[in-house]
DNA sequence: TTGTAGGCGTTATCAA
DNA sequence: TTGATAACGCCTACAA
C-alpha cells in the first residue's frame, strides 16, 4: 500500500557512489558530469525527494515563514497573506499561513506552533500578543516583521499605513466640501489601526476649529453587521451627521446595505466615504468614495524586509515602513 | 543575540539524568516521581521545548494537517478551513493553510510541499489537480479528504453537499410559486458544484415540464464582479426572467448591488435567491432567502473523517458524505 | 526505573 | 572528485 520514501541511501545504492556525493550533487557541487547523469537519472527512476525534516534537522533551516493573522474572513488581511506569499515563492520560501481568528490564546499558541515548525521567519498582525512573547521568539534568533499594527515596547520591524492621516485626508475632504457634521464608524477600541484613524478624525477637527461631537464617533467590531447597525444609528440621530465616513471594507459593506434599506440616498441625503475595496466601489452605485490601502505595496514590504533579515542584513533596524493611503473622491461624496 | 535552543541533552545534563530518561518522560514512560519534578523543574527553567522537526524525522509523524484550497478570498473557503481547523486542534492537530489561487500549477506544488512537510493527511479541496497526482500522495500512505468537490476517477474520502438537490429545492421552490422563466448565474462550467448546481437546475424544469431557455443560464467565475455583471444581463433581457438564482455567496453579493443600482424591488420586480452567509441575508432588504450550506458539519465532517483515517481505520473506504443544504425562503421570494 | 546504543535522512569535514 | 564518518535532536529496543 504506502510506498517507502526513496532516500539519498537508494540513489547512492542505484548508482554505485557514496551518499556524500549524492548530497553534493543534489546541492549544487561539484561531481564527475557522467556521474550526474547518472544521478539525474537515478532520481527520476526512483522518484527521489529531499526530505525537507531531515535536512531542516541539519541545517536549521526549513525554508519556510510563517504567516499568522487575526482573521481570514477579512480581505484586508487575505489581501496582505497573498501579496506576501507572491514575493516569498519567488524567493524560493514557502508558507505557514494560520490565523488566530482574533483570539489572545490562540494568538499565542499559533505562534509558538509557527516556532516549534522552525520557520525561518514571522510576519504577524498582531492582536493581543505581549511584546515579551514575540521578543522572545526574535530572540531564538527567527525575525519577525509586524504588519499593519505595531507593538508597543518591542523593538521590531513593522510595515504599515499611515492610518492617522489616511483618516486625516478622508474627513478632509469632506470638511473642504462643507461638511461639520461627520459621522465616523471605526474598529474596537483596542485595535491600533483603529486608535490612529480616529485619532486623525480628531486632528483634522481640531486644524479645522470644528468641535468633535463624540456621538458621532462609532465604534464597531470590523464586521459587517456593526456597519449596518451603526449606519443606522447616525442616520437615526435627531441631528443626523452630512457625511459618513466608514473605517473598514466589511463594515462598509454593512453600511451600504444599511442605506440601502433604508432607502437613502447617497449622496444627496448624506455624503459617504467607505475603505478598501476599489472592486466594490466600482460596482456600488454611485461610484463610491474609498480610502485605498497599498495591499499589494504592504505586503511586498513586509516580505522584502523579511528577506533582507534572513540574510543577516541588520541595516536599519528596526525600521518602520509607513506607507501612504491614497483617497478616491467619486459620486458619493457631494459639496453642501 | 540568537539563544542556542535548548535540548533535551541540555536537560539531561541538568537533571543530571539520561536523555533516555528525559525522552522517556517526556513522551508519558514512567519516571521516579522524584525525577519527574527534576525534569519539570529544568525544562521551565532553562524554557525546553521538544524539537519537532527532530522527532518528526523519528516517528515519521508531525501531528500536523495540511489544508490545500483554491482561494482564501472566499467565504465558503475560509468558512471551511476555520471549522475543519476547529475540530483538528481539538485532537491535537496543528494545520497548515495553503491556497493555490485556482493556479493549477500552484495547485500541485503546494501539495508537493505539504507531502514535504511530512503533513500526517490532507484535506483540500480540489480544482485541476490529476487524478494520478493526488493518488501518488495516497500511495506514499499519506490519507487525503476531498472537500466540495470530486476527483474523476479517484477512489478517495469526500466530504460535499448535495449541490444538485440544493440547487433544484431552490429552483423549485420559485416554480411552486408561479414562476416559469427562472435566471441562474451559476459558476464556472469546469467546476463541479457548478456543473452539479447546473443539472439540478434543469432536472426541475424536467421534472415540472418546463422548458430550460438557455439564455437564461448565465456562466460567472463565483467572484462579486460576475454577479453584478451578469444580474444586469438577466434584467435588460427582452424576455426577463420574473426570478433570479444565485449560486454562491460572493456572486450574491455582486448582483444585490446591481439590482440595488437599478433600483429594482425585489420582490416585486423579481424573486430572488441567493447563497450562504446568513449575516448577509439578514442584513439586506427585504431578507434574502438563500441555500444555506451547512459549513460547520462539512468541515466537521472532513476533519472527524481524516482523523479516522489517521487512526488506520479504513471502514467503508471510500466513503462519501454529501450533506444537505437548506433552503431558506424570506421576503425576497413572492408567488406570481 | 534508568541508561546505552543505534538509527531516522541529511549535511559537512576531512582524508584519500 | 569521492567517500568514510560524525553530527543534528529525538525515539526506542534492550540491557543493566
Amino acid at each position: 500500500m504506502s510506498e517507502i520514501a526513496v532516500t539519498m541511501k537508494d540513489v547512492a545504492r542505484y548508482t554505485g557512489l557514496s551518499i556524500a556525493t549524492i548530497s553534493k550533487y543534489i546541492n549544487g557541487g561539484n561531481v564527475l558530469d557522467e556521474n550526474k547523469v547518472l544521478i539525474e537519472k537515478a532520481i527520476v527512476e526512483l522518484g527521489f525527494k529531499v526530505n525537507e525534516i531531515a535536512r531542516g534537522l541539519k541545517t536549521n533551516k526549513t525554508k519556510t515563514i510563517g504567516i499568522l493573522m487575526p482573521t481570514l474572513e477579512n480581505m484586508f488581511c487575505t489581501g496582505i497573506i497573498s501579496n506576501v506569499e507572491n514575493i516569498l515563492i519567488q524567493n524560493g520560501y514557502s508558507t505557514i499561513i494560520c490565523d488566530y481568528k482574533e483570539d489572545a490564546k490562540l494568538e499565542k499558541d499559533k505562534l509558538d506552533f509557527l516556532v516549534n515548525k522552525m520557520v525561518d521567519g514571522i510576519i504577524t498582525m498582531p492582536h493581543c500578543i505581549s511584546q515579551e512573547h514575540l521578543q522572545g521568539v526574535i530572540n531564538k534568533g527567527i525575525p519577525i516583521v509586524l504588519v499593519d499594527r505595531i507593538v508597543k515596547g518591542l523593538e521590531c520591524d513593522v510595515v504599515l499605513v499611515d492610518n492617522l492621516n489616511a483618516s486625516y485626508d478622508a474627513v478632509e475632504q469632506l470638511i473642504t466640501r462643507g461638511h461639520r457634521r461627520i459621522g465616523i464608524i471605526i474598529g474596537p477600541e483596542a485595535v491600533y489601526t483603529a486608535e490612529e484613524r480616529l485619532k486623525g478624525y480628531i486632528r483634522v477637527h481640531e486644524d479645522y476649529n470644528i468641535e468633535v461631537d463624540t456621538s458621532l464617533i462609532k465604534n464597531g467590531d470590523y464586521q459587517i453587521e456593526s456597519g449596518y447597525t451603526l449606519l443606522k444609528e447616525l442616520v437615526r440621530m435627531k441631528d443626523a451627521p452630512t457625511a459618513i465616513f466608514v473605517t473598514n471594507y466589511e463594515m462598509t459593506l454593512g453600511a451600504i446595505m444599511a442605506a440601502n434599506e433604508l432607502n437613502i440616498n447617497i449622496p444627496s441625503d448624506f455624503s459617504f466615504i467607505g475603505f478598501d475595496n476599489l472592486q466594490m466601489a466600482k460596482i456600488v452605485k454611485p461610484p463610491l468614495s474609498i480610502v485605498i490601502q497599498p495591499m499589494q505595496q504592504i505586503g511586498e514590504a513586509a516580505a522584502n524586509l523579511l528577506l533582507k533579515r534572513l540574510k543577516m542584513d541588520m541595516a536599519n533596524f528596526p525600521s518602520m515602513f509607513r506607507l501612504k493611503t491614497e483617497v478616491s473622491i467619486k459620486g458619493s461624496v457631494r459639496e453642501i
